[in-house]
RNA sequence: GGCGACAUAGCCAAGUGGUAAGGCAGAGGUCUGCAAAACCUCUAUUCCCCAGUUCAAAUCUGGGUGUCGCCUCCA
């Protein structure tokens, strides 16, 4: 499978260290709020290629951290009189209920900052040691111009990025592109783990150092995130990281583009801020995560109410068919016709189109279309005369391929209310007796309900809409 | 100022040299008591504009226009 780097600005082959533990690291959120749906973007794409590595008969070692120290947890906690921790523990359970409806999967692991405070201390104690870093009055910085590799990842100058920068230059540090590893307490109530330059906390970019170090080892294969974490976190993650191991710290460096909402970028003070769980009101997480596999990854997408009312429909073909397979083995039996089995090993070749989309760094938007022709064709070809072995086997491919997307999951089934079972009987009477008003009448009434009636030739289909 | 991405039908979107995938919406038809679902047909002589390279360009080169992003917490 190919790869783009972002370290090379090329596709690559994904040549992985050891295929039996692939080494992903993705940045995760910092838990002080709903997760919003730019941050859905990387978590839903980069399970995705998780899953299909793990398709392609790999293991995955994925690490997705939880930042549970920040300003921004700091402040929500000052807000509403609790503890960080208590904000912190709440928004991860919030992003277990969120992930978990956008079918993202849990990573194999989810290391938090605090739970790592030695290793983060002991490495930025590594970073002053090699030279690296420097403390002053119990703030620690590092020291990019010691790094020669500074800026190899997003391919900044480091002197253009001084003359251009917008940043107040803090008296403190020796040269403004120096960032913070270690921040010194201000004040005496605040949130302060002891440290050998004094009670403070870790700076922003030097978690992930560690805990990528920690889980993975000194080398992972792909590091990912979004595209606007290329600088500064990674670079500086690349700085921190290679400069106290002396290893290349990622083979592969994968960004995915923006989310933008109306042709605008996400923001609170433009009010065109949506949480995951704020769009959970209208659409299903599935139709959130069909949205975001319908471009490709590294394009950058726009977000409205007309794009998710396009992906609701898609994804309703894809349903339709599914539901459709079901019911067709539920109300058939036999085993494959010859002319059956012949169209069955045709489907291969949506197989095939799949995979040589997905090999193409990921390339989900073809990899559906692969999906949709292979629906065209299983629906051309179903009917009601069909074996129940075509069922099964249709249904089978569907299946493996939309599991990759992680779409078309198993819904629970809620059984049947006996108050609708007795209407439905009661419309199949009047149909009967060719009373159409009456049955018109009862099937509006269930579709108030929720509950969609389809008269196939060979029965009902109760579809929940 | 520096770095980068993008521009394909009403909408979304794939396609990096060989003559425009797929989805949504729309129109007509088949099936149906009527619907729904499904199937069939139709909907870009053309890929932002202008030059150039080539037998051949949406794809390559140069120039222009427009949109978005990073450089500050941010996915």
């Amino acid at each position: 499978m190919k790869i783009y780097n972002t370290l090379t600005r090329k596709k690559e082959e994904f040549m992985p260290m050891d295929p039996k533990e692939i080494k992903i690291y993705v940045c995760g959120p910092t838990v002080y709020n709903f997760f919003h749906i730019g941050n859905a973007r990387p978590f839903v794409i980069f399970d995705t290629l998780r899953r299909y590595l793990e398709y392609r008969g790999n293991q995955v070692k994925f690490v997705q951290n939880f930042t549970d120290v920040d300003d921004k947890i700091i402040n929500k906690a000052r807000e509403e009189g609790k503890s960080p921790s208590e904000i912190s523990e709440k928004y991860i359970d919030e992003y277990y209920k969120d992930a978990a409806c956008l079918n993202v999967r849990k990573a194999s692991m989810h290391p938090k900052v605090t739970e790592n405070m030695d290793e983060i201390i002991a490495f930025v104690k590594l970073l002053i040691d090699k030279g690296y870093a420097y403390d002053i009055g119990g703030d620690v910085y590092y020291s990019t111009k010691k790094f020669d590799g500074y800026g190899k990842l997003s391919r900044q100058n480091i002197d253009e990025l001084e003359a251009g920068s917008r940043v107040e230059v803090e008296d403190k540090k020796k040269d403004p592109m120096d960032f913070a590893l270690w921040k010194a307490r201000k004040t005496e109530d605040e949130l302060a783990w002891d440290s050998p330059w004094g009670k403070g906390r870790p700076g922003w970019h030097i978690e992930c150092s560690v805990m990528a170090t920690k889980y993975l080892g000194e080398t992972i294969d792909i590091h990912a995130g979004g595209q606007d974490l290329t600088f500064p976190h990674h670079e500086n993650e690349i700085a921190q990281s290679e400069a106290a191991t002396g290893k290349q710290f990622a083979n592969y460096w994968m960004h995915n583009g923006y989310i933008t909402i109306d042709n605008e970028k996400m923001s609170k003070s433009k009010g065109n801020f949506f949480t995951v769980r704020d769009i959970l009101e209208d659409y299903d997480g599935e139709v959130m995560r069909f949205f975001l596999l319908s471009g490709h990854y590294r394009n950058p997408i726009n977000f409205n109410r007309e794009v998710m009312d396009q992906s609701k429909n898609g994804l309703a073909r894809m349903i339709n068919a599914k539901n459709n397979l079901i019911y067709l083995i539920e109300h058939s039996e036999g085993s494959l016709s010859e002319t059956e089995a012949g169209q069955i090993t045709d489907m291969d070749k949506f197989r095939e189109k799949f995979m040589t989309a997905m090999d193409d760094d990921l390339n989900t938007a073809d990899a559906i279309s692969a999906i949709f022709e292979l629906i065209k064709e299983i629906n051309t070809h179903s009917l009601s005369n069909s074996s129940k072995e075509f069922g099964i086997k249709a249904l089978a491919i569907l299946d493996e391929l939309t599991d990759v997307l992680g779409l078309l999951k198993d819904k629970e089934e809620s059984g049947v209310d006996p108050e609708i079972e007795k209407l439905i009987a009661e419309r199949q009477q009047a149909r009967k007796d060719k009373n159409f008003a009456r049955s018109d009448e009862i099937r509006d009434l269930l579709k108030a309900k929720g509950i969609a009636l389809e008269d196939t030739p060979s029965g009902i289909r109760i579809v929940k809409l």
